[in-house]
Parts: structure tokens; sequence; C-alpha cells
DNA sequence: TCTGGGGTCCTAGGACCC
DNA sequence: TCTGGGGTCCTAGGACCC
């Protein structure tokens, strides 16, 4: 999907199109919005329905921004002046003090997000869900997913989408998922882009290697510092040279993309691994001098990820907890118990043990709870993990 | 200029088992 | 006195992705 959040966004505030937007910094308040709207402009009842006629004047500037978060998405506007996501808001205020910032709607995000998943179903059953704005979908059995190189379905999409949602996406079509990604991005916003095997040379590999799904900024200065900066001096290089410096699965698995090579099927079902909550808090805080705010939040994320658990149906039995310093250094520490729960109370006691192995007398911008090694709520027998083995009296 | 939140997967060492 | 060769599970950290 196309700078998704504030797509999503621009459905109900269209005034805000082509100017430049941020979206980060916390999460809106629909309710809140509503009080202070009738606040500021009393000459009118403001509802829900109405937001197309917020005046824009309303939308706090990022020069106004004092916190810690970060952009999670940036109007093409927004993103001219160098502003994009994952960057902290003030750096980005600096850079773009006049852009409007908007605290970010995940509810009606996801609501968006299903809506425009539900269209490619009708169409293309087999989707992989990548999160909230991406999926693969396997063209193969597709009727008509072959014509033109699959553009007629890519096109059929496209419009399905847009009509149902008034949201745009681009699509790469390729012979795999790896390729596909990185088709996907030659033409946005709204864009088709067919690659096929014989544009790996001209198209793929003058792409810095970056672009590889996978190869991340560590890995990217590895590479870098071995003098291989395209994907094409990446595929250049032989087999046996990148599994010797980058162990036999990595290497293996860089010489195969940088060659094109992704047998990977498109999966439309997978289970959940984990669960769990986090928070940055405004300012950093110390187990001992902020005791009670610190253990207020570590209830309400257990209770958080409880009632998510809940929710979604589903209870585990490793729990952990997961630090950060000021200083930005993260520590994790986690148990896996006997009985799978979904019990606050015995998350924040298992957690709890947790936080006596980890060094508390730096101050924390971060506390988080997780729970792992999970399975379906209401499995038989919800008590013991597994039956213990038989084992032989010899050994 | 400090850097969100929710995930997955991989690695590596150690415990433990047969 | 010096100690094999599997295997699984657990834990901590880290890279990476959306």
């Amino acid at each position: 999907m196309d700078a998704f959040y504030a797509s999503v966004e621009w459905l109900r505030y269209p005034q805000l199109k082509g100017l430049p937007v941020v979206i980060g910094g916390g999460r809106r308040n629909e309710a809140r919005m509503l009080q202070e709207l009738n606040a500021r402009y009393p000459e009118r009842r403001w509802t829900g329905a109405d937001m197309a006629a917020v005046p824009v004047d309303f939308f706090p500037r990022l020069a106004s921004y004092a916190g810690r978060g970060v952009i999670t998405t940036a109007s093409y506007a927004a993103r001219q002046f160098g502003v994009g996501s994952a960057m902290g808001l003030m750096k980005a205020a600096r850079l773009c003090p006049q852009a409007l910032l908007l605290p970010a709607d995940f509810d009606e995000y996801r609501r968006c997000s299903r809506a425009f998943k539900a269209v490619i179903l009708e169409i293309a059953p087999v989707m992989q869900d990548r999160g909230i704005d991406e999926v693969f979908i396997d063209f193969t059995h597709v009727p008509g997913g072959q014509r033109e190189g699959g553009r007629v379905l890519a096109r059929l999409l496209q419009k399905s989408i847009f009509e149902a949602t008034g949201l745009t996406c681009s699509i790469g079509v390729a012979p795999n998922k790896l390729l596909a990604k990185m088709a996907s991005e030659f033409n946005k916003p709204n864009g088709i882009s067919i690659v096929r095997e014989a544009d790996l040379q001209p198209l793929i590999w003058p792409l810095p290697c970056r672009k590889i799904n996978g190869i991340g900024p560590k890995l990217d200065a590895r590479l870098q510092a071995l003098g291989i900066r395209t994907i094409g001096e990446l595929a250049a290089r032989e087999r046996l040279w990148l599994m010797r410096h980058f162990g036999p699965t990595h290497g293996a698995w860089l010489h195969d993309a940088a060659w094109g090579r992704d047998d990977r099927p498109v999966t439309t079902h997978s289970e959940p691994v984990s669960m769990s909550r986090e928070t940055t808090f405004e300012r950093d805080l110390h187990a001992v001098a902020d005791r009670a705010e610190l253990g207020a939040i570590f209830t309400r994320l257990c209770e958080q990820v409880a009632s998510d658990l809940a929710r979604k149906g589903y209870e585990g039995r490793t729990i952990g907890i997961k630090l950060r310093y000021a200083n930005f250094k993260t520590a994790t520490r986690d148990t896996t118990v006997e009985s799978y729960t979904q019990d606050a109370r015995r998350i924040r006691q298992v957690a709890g043990q947790c936080l006596k192995r980890v060094d508390l007398t730096a101050r924390l911008r971060l506390l988080g709870v997780r729970v792992g090694t999970l399975r379906k709520a209401g499995t038989p027998a919800s008590a013991p993990a597994a039956a213990p083995a038989e084992t032989g009296w010899l050994f």
C-alpha cells in the first residue's frame, strides 16, 4: 500500500492532501480530539462525521513537538525535506518544522488493512499476510493471472482495492517473492512493475545490496567493507567465497538472492510465536526512585499481553521481560514454566522473577513483557506442557 | 539529533538425555 | 585418568522487517 497510514488519514482529512504530514508520536484519541475541536471552534458542533471540515490550522506543527517518538509514515510532500520513516520526531522537526503532526490511529489502519486484504482474497485466495500494509499473492492459479505477464490481474487488484477503500497500492509481479518485493518498489505510487528472469541483469544488478529484503544496515556495511555495493557485485562473487565470509547458510543465501533465486512458497497461514507489549517512557525511570510508577506500568503491560492472548485465543509458557537502558542497550530475560497461561497475575508473577535477574541500578527508557511458546487456548489437558517421556532404567 | 512498537528468525552455549 | 556422539530444550542477544 502506498504511504499507507497517510493515505488512510487523507480519506478522513482530504484537506491535508499534498501537505507535508508526518504520522507518529503517540496514539490518537478521537474523543479528546472532538472535545478540542468544540473548544476551539465553538460556532460549530463537531462530530466524527465532518472531519473534512477541520481547519488545517487545527493540527499541531512538528515544530511544537517535544518527545521521544519516531515517524511511522511521512507523506510524499514531507519526504521532500529529507524526513522519513523511523526518524526521530525531534530531528524531523528541525528538517521540516512546518509539517503537520498526526498521532497514529491504529484501529483505523487495521480496519483499512482488513478491508484491502478481503478484496484481494476475493480475487486471489493464495495470499500471505506481511503485516498491516503488505501481502504476497500467488498469481499462478488465478484465472487470467498469466495475461500480459500478470499486468491484467495486477490492474484488476488495484482497481478493486481502490473502489472498495479509496486507497492505492503498488504491485510487483515476478517469478518469486524476492523479486516481486523489489519489483513493487519500482513504480510507486499506484504503479505496476513486471520483472522477468531476463530483467535480472539490467534491472536488479545495478541496485544497492540494501534493496534485497533481508539485507539490513549491518550486513550491508560488511558487504561494503568487502567492496560489494551493488547486487551485481554480489552476484559476481563466488558462492564458496561468500560462504567462507558469511557462513554456509548466510553465504549461500546471499549468492542465491543476488542471482534472483528464491523458492519460498506463498504461505496462507501461520501461527503466532509470541505476543508482547512494550512502552518507552516519556522520561527515563529508575527502579528505586520511580518504583511506584514502574510497578504500575509493569502491571498494565502484563494485563495488556494477557488480554491480547485471551482475545486472540492463545496461551503461552515462556514469559519474559525486556529492558532498554538510558544508553539504549537492551536486556531480555525469560523463563519457561510448566503450564500454559494467559492469566495477567501469573504473567506478572513470572515476569517479576525475571526482573530480579537483570541490572536495575541504571536508568531505564523502556519496559516490555512477552509471552512465547504459544498454543491455542483450551487445548485438551490445559495443565502440563507435554507428557514426560518414558525412560529406560538402564540409563 | 537520539533512536516506537510488534513481530520473526538465527546463533551459540549450556544443560540434559540416551 | 580422562573422557563419544548424537539429539532436544532453554536462554540471551542480535539482525531484520513492517
